[in-house]
DNA sequence: TCAGCTTTTGCAAGCGTGTGCAAATGCTGC
DNA sequence: GCAGCATTTGCACACGCTTGCAAAAGCTGA
């Protein structure tokens, strides 16, 4: 166990032949130093290897610059894409981000934000699930920042983030029908977060107004292999549907793979595919998904801005729009 | 902007009618409180909503219980997964991720390390790019502990971890040879990365070992794109290879695509294809991708215990087995 | 030279916590 | 009741930093 500590500003200003607080000074923008006192701080500390403390800080400024990014399933394509984009921009903000990976129980979101609680976060930003009001309520009464993405809750004080999946819905049920197709399903897991319902509570209506029934068929949690799944489903119905619009990505490409290779089916020619989210894959060839984006570099930027901003901003609501990707899993275009 | 600061450990002595040490008592393992006097406090606490201020705890105690993982591509799947890994094992041994993403330029990992620095991290996991001497030196002096994955460096003082590249491309090679190819090739990236140069290195020798030439391609950044590119180039020589070994499975889904649709080859019939890390793509049925294991959960293990261990272990660098996943992609098998 | 002003500097208090030490408390057995 | 002991409690200092305040230093113009 090594006992040698980090070196401390005291240091730095006997060895610079100064204050504390000079070098204190120093480091913190915004201070009232001379030129060349600033100078021999800056050498000494450079020849010592001094780096502030910006525990110490953060207790004194009441600010830590520690975001909080609250996630599960960060293995995920669109997941850890978001993270990124998230991380990036707060780098850029002068801000840190602290990951906390909430797959494991429920309930465990609440754990994640007791956590960043004690770190004293200046923030958190909120991926996956929906965490206890109680607890919200105190990250916010202490003046902890909160962003909720995807996740359509309607408490006041948070920012959140959402997307417009019922248009969105909407819009792939017209391409659908343009299409030609009549027999039309959707493919969903079981997870049932709102985000995924709101896209099929949207294609069920848009596609009642048409004036054509949707086959819903849902399976366990949101990834390829349930994809499958729910392509065994639909796909042995006495009936086979001409188009299916899948809640994410990962659930299309399953479907896909289901219904060529195992079904000997031709996309798009037998049926009609499209997807959301815009993952990486949804563009390999062997997919070549239409699909809907995820406006991640948006998200991160709308989110990232209003964390660091330092008024109350006036709207704590912004939705975003998915641009529909066309490439080849629909007939036409 | 809100005023009202989190509630401290004095306010909820008062409250609870004790001593400030009492509270702080309370929530330190292996203290000595009355079990009266915890109830108290414990009630207290609860009723004011405290949570113990880890900024200040880690200033006293000199371990902030942060660790900081630097990492580039976070959006790609063997680094989410790996990711995934540590971030959960890190937090069942009581730990948290601090996230720094490296993608922008080079020397960030230097940058990210003085992060890790600044917020007095008890450890740094090294993902990506290797840090100059003189700040790892820093780290080390300083008692941060330091693990370095797939980067194959010499130094002393890191925990390294690292797979047994060499010995999986020898592998593959016989593989090959035993299905019946004799034109081999290798598809890589131009990153130059230490694993990718091993698995380039390793394949060409043991090829040579066969009586075999080995055809190498590389091309751009390692992801799907340069797969496609690498195919590009190898498929339009005068005499195609049988068998490509490439570095990751990223650049194996894009130059199986391409053999596949753009020369319209058939793989594995006539053209064999390996590729390296094992992402959950790999086994998509499109792809069936013959593939070596990245054992991410091994290596979270491995990396975190060392981390959290008491006592300076003795031996600093581990070499693991990556497993050769047998799917669809080579004949035979 | 000095009054009047602005800029720089050092002092010291405080942020919220952990912990060594000595005093206080509780318990046991006579 | 009391000596002898183990356990609990409170005091006070330390951790490394920021910052208000007042003293010191520098600068200008007569």
């Amino acid at each position: 166990m090594s006992q040698k500590l980090f070196v401390s500003a005291q240091e730095v200003a006997e060895k610079a032949g100064v204050s504390r607080s000079a070098v204190s000074r120093t480091f913190t923008s915004g201070a009232s130093v001379s030129p060349k006192t600033r100078q021999k701080v800056l050498d000494a500390a450079e020849a010592l290897g001094y780096h502030v403390n910006h525990l110490a800080r953060g207790l004194m400024r009441n600010e830590s610059g520690i975001v909080c990014l609250i996630v599960s399933e960060i293995g995920t394509p669109y997941r850890s894409a978001l993270l990124r984009a998230l991380t990036q921009q707060l780098q850029n903000s002068g801000k840190v981000a602290m990951l906390i990976n909430t797959d494991r129980s429920d309930g465990s979101v609440d754990l994640a934000l007791r956590q960043a609680i004690r770190y004293r976060a200046d923030a958190s930003v909120i991926l996956s699930g929906l965490p206890d009001k109680s607890i919200t309520d105190l990250c916010l009464k202490n003046g902890q920042r909160l962003v909720l993405i995807n996740r359509d809750d309607d408490r006041e004080g948070p920012l959140k983030i959402n997307l417009d999946d019922a248009d969105a819905a909407a819009r792939i049920a017209t391409a659908f029908v343009r299409a030609g197709c009549r027999k039309l399903a959707f493919a969903n897991s079981q997870a049932g977060t709102p985000s995924l319902m709101a896209r099929e509570h949207g294609f069920v209506a848009a596609a009642k107004a048409l004036g054509l029934d949707v086959v819903v068929e849902r399976f366990g949690h949101t990834g390829y292999e349930s994809g499958r799944v729910v392509a065994q489903q639909l796909l042995t119905r006495k009936e086979r549907p001409d188009a299916v619009f899948c809640a994410t990505d990962l659930l299309a490409c399953g479907f896909m793979d289901a219904a060529r290779h195992q079904f000997s089916m031709s996309v798009p020619d037998q049926i009609c595919v499209a997807g959301f989210d815009d993952i990486e894959q949804a563009c390999w060839s062997s997919y070549g998904l239409t699909t809907f984006a995820q406006p991640v570099e948006t998200i991160a930027r709308e989110a990232v801005s209003w964390l660091v901003s330092e008024a109350e901003p006036e709207n704590h609501t912004v939705r975003l729009h998915a641009d529909l990707v066309w490439r080849t899993s629909i007939r036409g275009g």
